[in-house]
DNA sequence: TTCGAATGTCTAGTACCCTTTACATCAGAT
DNA sequence: ATCTGATGTAAAGGGTACTAGACATTCGAA
């Protein structure tokens, strides 16, 4: 899966730590997740769709 | 997270094992999900809703 | 030049997703 | 009564999501 958190947080002008403060997790998962070590749960994935304010799948894509 | 699996699956007459196997998943994978003791990987949740032709968030709902 | 904010990565630990194998229950058909 | 398909659950094991803590690099600002 690819995604496009660093853009989405780069318009918004957001570091990794205000994302990971708002989303409730470390600074090591937005990180990880940004640079594709691995994917999000589903519930994180809801969290991150609700807080960009668009559905899962524009943010996730498949790859 | 809830979700409309079972529902789903009614609806197209499918049994647990027909939607595994659909999903290349086992079939204990779809009752757990079904039952609710833990919610699918998001690559998996991707390929539920590809499946069912519709979004993640109408098939998995947070609670 | 020095400092701090931001990012990337590593390790060790915990909890969760998913597997195979196995067993139990139930309903419907023979 | 027996058989079969469908469902629920459990145990053990591998791989992944997430944590805290630490360290290195880069870059813009003081």
């Amino acid at each position: 899966m690819k995604n496009r958190l660093k853009v989405l947080r780069a318009e918004r002008d957001w570091s990794q730590e205000d994302l990971a403060r708002q989303l409730e997790v470390s600074r090591q998962s937005v990180n990880a997740i940004e640079t594709g070590r691995y994917d999000p749960s589903l519930p994180l994935a809801f969290r991150i769709a609700e807080l960009f304010g668009m559905p899962i799948e524009s943010i996730f894509l498949r790859d």
